[in-house]
Parts: structure tokens; C-alpha cells; sequence
DNA sequence: GATGAATGAGAGTTCATTCAT
DNA sequence: TATGAATGAACTCTCATTCAT
């Protein structure tokens, strides 16, 4: 019945990395495969393209990401705009750790990603932007909640958009940070998040 | 006999827009010739390397932004805080008038750029950080010039860490107009840029 | 139980279609199977390599070819020359078939086969000529009949060779017939066959 | 202003020879670098595709036929049946000395390569037929000048279609010579080219 | 000063085939 | 018996760059 291997799991998650590193167009397939120890023939066995692969990482950092950040941090128990600074101060802990090993920070792999995307590239695009609305509809339920809660002076018609505000500031907080290789950022800009929730 | 060959000038602003659109990995040398009318051989003789007319049309992309975005919205005759407004509406109109006109919306050319620089490129990622932070001073200089008129009531201390959220809101804002390629973002979440500024 | 598997048949099936279609080196030995629906690891299990299965496909094309073709044609009840004609006919309702439905007109399978081996495929090209002979030795007794019946003036030295021109003749029609896409050529040569056959 | 060289003609030669040979799917593009003498780089910018390689190869090979071939067969001092006769006489030429020399028997490069293109290969078909017509066009020629001799009986009518019964019997001489590697059957087929001609 | 020609290295991908089960 | 998994070699083609003029 044929043979069985992690090798695809293996590609995903090197290839995260290198592309989350460098770019998904910086990064060749044979480089993926020799850090995987995965012949580079075998490759098209597992993935129909180098897209595909790319995309798959990329689902493969979101489920995690939901796993290991978004569950933490939008936890219920949690007083809601809590919930929005725990977010960033997993994400710094994340970047300050890295940078302690001499690792260089690397901001929101989606972000990068969705910034080397061209004209033709629709469809990965649009996956990334559908998974922006996704981390904004965890933000925007706790906004909603902290509205309702009655610690929040804001219309209702502006929850949404107060939402993607957030998700706007954390995602140039993340590319701030890419661009200075400097965590510290993350969590001195932090500080300001709560603003961007509350009525001028 | 006149003027210089064009062709350096050619060069740097196809670049430019074709590693805007694209990526900077994702654009070759040919075809940065070939839109710029300039033969492959001749490239070399203009520039050292694909790198240097990156950075050559980043530097160029700053020098013109700086005269038609920057000088515009930092006119001194403007009310402190309204400068920070005006750079986000100018934004917004080069982005809405290329989507009227079917161009996919492109974001910040520096943060995209940026998100695909990887350890080996650490002149260009600090180059564009350098002109982060350029950025960052003018806003710092209207929020500095608010905070003096009276307008606002935080601690001088809090002067450039608020003008480096303002920043990372407005790159946020960017790259989640190219994620979802939609200009009209940039107009809904300027309108809560100012809530940054303001003491919570 | 029962009846064997129907890979081997389906595989044989396929490949014909294919390398008529197109060509023994365009088609691959995944397409073949996929067609085929038989999953890849199974292909040498019936095979031994891509060229047995090429040859098995020929093999199998020519004995159907006599059983549906050769034999109506040269049905020992009609008169000698007349089964050359009828052979030329049935060729071109099976083109003309074809060309209705939009498929493209495909010409003699071990004509364009032999069309495309190369020196180190000794083997193949000998017994796509071998064929070429057998069709010839059919060819050859009808035209002896027409002869012995009086029908014809050539002589007996000649048959063997008559017998090879209206082949020759056979094959490039339908080489024609590929080349321009069009099966009514077909009719329109066979009209001429038989002056190959009578004395100048 | 650039090197020159013969990189170029060189490629078509070796391609000619190559997929005549062999055939167009069975020669990679390495091997008639290797055998061009031409650095595999190179390649692309002499020819954008192997495809247009092949293309310039055919055209190549049918403006040397015009002129080494075609030229002396059709020349206007020959009795125009004669002429026919010496075309068929130069090919078998060609070919007797090949095998002379222990070179296989190639038979038509034009029936070759039509041979193994499908149905995405339209534009290189079409050219190939277009080939046949205007070889087609040169035997028409001879046959109507024969008519008008009054060295004929044949409707005008039918010229044309004799015609291309002479060029039919031509490829298939080629072909069956190809496939029994076999020059003589070129020159023991010939003679009867004229019966095609002539009214049954 | 400027360029047409050329290139080695490597890109992503497909190949016919083999292996472990 | 039959196959899902895997592969090294080869595929066509593109890359940033250099050379001769």
C-alpha cells in the first residue's frame, strides 16, 4: 500500500519559515526541499506547485496561529479589550525571543506575503485578505462585547471599522518592527492600541 | 550637445513601478529593460546591480514623495494635527484614482518592499527603515507643534513613540488596501488616526 | 474471481489513443495511466516500461485493425481490386467520422509512429515494418487474384512491388490527411489508387 | 556594439539534423546545444522557444530543398513529366548515399513532423501543410504543362488533385523507406510515379 | 559611452521508473 | 496482486550578469 512520510509536513513547515525569512520569490524549491530532506524530485509528488505549497503554509500558520495565539488571547474569560493587548503581547513575546537568539524579527508573514503578490497572483491574495477578516472578526467580537459590557462609548455602526482599525495598527506595528529588526517596538506601540477603541 | 541620456532615469522609474506592483524578487532585469526601452547590455553600464536600481528607485520614490505628498500635507500653514489627516487623504486619492482606473491598489511601496528583504539584505531593509523614521519626523514635528498650541495634553516623552504609532497606522492601513484591494479602506480608517494622538 | 483486471486492456486502450493523438514521446506515462484510471505504481507491474507498452498498443491497434478493417476488405467474395478500394473507404468513413465530431483527422498510427523513432529504437521500427509488410502481403494477393482473373496486365515480377506502391501510396494519403487536418482527401486520392496497379 | 557569430544557424542545423533523426519530442533542447557547439544559456536568446527552433529549422530545410532539390527537378529545360521523375531520382540520391555511409534512411523530415504534433501544435501543422501545398504546387505545375504538351489525357479538372496524388505517393515512398530503413524502395517505387499521371 | 551578444547557474517542473508494503 | 509513495535525471526556460566591440 505504498510508503508514508511526514515529508509533506516537513515542506509546509520549512517553507513557512524561509518564506516568513526572506520571500516567497527569494525562496527556491530546492532550497525547501534540501531543508526538509526531501529529494527534489519528490516535491510535485506532494504539491502540484510552488504556490500551492506557499498556500499551504500559509493555512498551515493560520491554524496554528489560531491555535497557539488567537485562542489565548481571545479567551472568554478575559476582560474584552484585554483580549486585543494580550494579542499584541503574545506577538512581542514571539519577536523578543526570537530577536534574544540573534534571530532577525520578522513581522506578519501574511503581511509580507501579501506585499510580493502581483497582479496575477489574485487568488493568494485574496486568501490572505480572507484571513485579515478573519483575525478582524476576533477583534471585532471583542470590541463588541466591550461595547456591550458598557465599557466602550463607540456607535455600533463603527465597531467593524474600529476593528480593522486595530488590525491596521497591528499589522504596521509588525512591519514597523520587520523594517527596524527591533521587537521592542511591538510593545512600546502597544501601549496606544486601546486608543484606537475608544471614542475621540 | 543637451541633456544626458534618459535612460538611468528610464530605468529607475520602470523599476519602481514594476517592483510596486509586483516584487522586487518577482521583477527581472529584462524586463525592467525591456519597459524601459533600454538594451539588457546597457543596464551595467548605468548600474552596479539589480540591488542598486532598487535602492536607486526607493531613494527616487522618497525624493518625490517628499515633494508632492510630504510638502503638501507638512505645509506649515496648516493646522498641526490637520497635516496628519492630509497625508492619509492625499494617500488615499492616488489610490482611489488607480482603482477608478482598474490598477490593482498597491499600498506602500516601502513596506512591501520591506516584507521581502531578508537577512542578506540588511543595507536595503535599513535604508527603508531610515526612511521610516524620516517619515516618522515629520509627524513628529506636527504632533510636537500640536502638542505646544495646547491641542493636546500628553507628555513630551510620548512625542515620538505617538508619532511612530501613527506611522505603523498608516502602514497598516496601506497593506490592508493592497490585501484587499480596496482604496476606500485608506478613507474609512483615516478618520480614527487622530484617536492615536490624543491622550486615552 | 471472475475476469481479470482490465488495467492492462485500459492502459493498452489509452495509449493508443494518446500517442495517435499526439505522439509516443509527448505523452507521458502519467497521462496514460490517469487516463486510463490505473494508479502509477501499477503501470509496471503490467508493463515492464513505457516502450513494451508502445509496442503492446501497436500490436493490439494492428489485430484490430485486420479484424475490423482488413477483413471486410478483403473479403475473398468481392472482386480482387475492388478490396483495395474498399479498404481506402472504410479508412476514410473512419476519418470522416472523426472530423464530424471536431476530433482532429489522425492518420496511420504506425505512419507516424515510424515517423518518430530514432536510431536506437531498432526494434519498434522493424516491427512497425513488418506490419507495413503484412498490410502489403494482403495487398499483394489481391492484386495476384486481379492478375491470374485476367484483370490485369503486369507481370509477376511486378506484383510484389505494385503491391508496396499502393501502400506507399495508402500512407502517404493519410500523412496528407493529417497534415492538413482534413479527411476528405482521403476520397478524393483514393480515386487514383488503381492506376497504380495497372500497366502504364 | 555586440559579438556576432554563427550560434545561431548553427542551432537550426544540428535541430534539422537532430529531430530528423530522431524527432521533435524525442531531442532535448541541452542535446543540440551540445551538438551546436552553443552554451545551453544561450539558447534563449537565439530562439524563444524550442518550439520557433523547430519552426526555423523546417523553413530552413524547405528553402535549401527549394533550392538544392526543387531547383534542378523542376527545371523549365526538363520534358515537365521528366521533371517528376528527377525529383523522386535527387531524393533517393540523398538517401542511397546516407546509407552508403551506414546512416539510417530518414525519409521525409516534413511527414516526420507532422506526424508527432497534436492538436496544440495547429500553427506548426498548418505550416507543414502549407509546405505540401506549395510542393504540391510545383508538381501541378509539371502535370499541366504535360497536359498542355498534349503529353496527357487528363480533364483540367483533375490536375490538381493528381497533383497531390504524385506528392501522397511521394511522402509515402518516404515514409515506408524510413520504416524498412531501406533507400532502394525509393528508387523501385519511383518508377511507377508516373502511372498516377497518366488516365487509367 | 553604450550595447548586441552571450553565458553559467539555477529556476520550476516533468520524466520514466522503483520501492516498500 | 496491486499500489501509494517516492525519486534522480532530465526537461524547458529564466536569471542577474559579463564580454567584445
Amino acid at each position: 500500500m505504498g510508503r508514508k512520510s511526514e515529508a509533506r509536513e516537513k515542506l509546509i513547515e520549512q517553507a513557512l519559515i524561509l518564506i516568513w525569512e526572506n520571500s516567497y520569490h527569494a525562496v527556491g524549491v530546492n532550497e525547501i526541499c534540501s531543508r526538509a530532506d526531501v529529494r527534489p524530485g519528490s516535491f510535485y509528488y506532494f504539491f502540484p506547485s510552488k504556490e500551492a505549497l506557499a498556500l499551504a503554509a500559509m493555512e498551515q500558520h493560520w491554524q496554528q496561529a489560531k491555535e497557539e495565539i488567537i485562542a489565548k488571547a481571545f479567551d472568554p474569560s478575559l476582560p474584552p479589550l484585554q483580549r486585543i493587548v494580550k494579542l499584541l503581547e503574545q506577538v512581542y513575546q514571539f519577536h523578543a525571543a526570537r530577536q534574544k537568539g540573534n534571530e532577525p524579527v520578522l513581522g506578519c508573514a501574511f503581511g509580507s506575503f501579501v506585499g510580493e503578490l502581483g497582479r496575477d497572483d489574485r487568488a493568494l491574495r485574496e486568501r490572505i485578505h480572507a484571513i485579515f477578516m478573519e483575525i478582524g472578526s476576533y477583534i471585532e467580537q471583542a470590541i463588541r462585547e466591550a461595547r456591550e459590557a458598557g465599557d466602550l462609548q463607540i456607535a455600533e455602526s463603527e465597531v467593524t471599522t474600529t476593528a480593522h482599525a486595530v488590525l491596521a495598527y497591528y499589522e504596521g506595528i509588525l512591519l514597523l518592527a520587520r523594517a527596524g529588526n527591533d521587537a521592542q517596538i511591538i510593545q512600546d506601540l502597544s501601549r496606544y492600541v486601546l486608543k484606537l477603541v475608544h471614542s475621540a
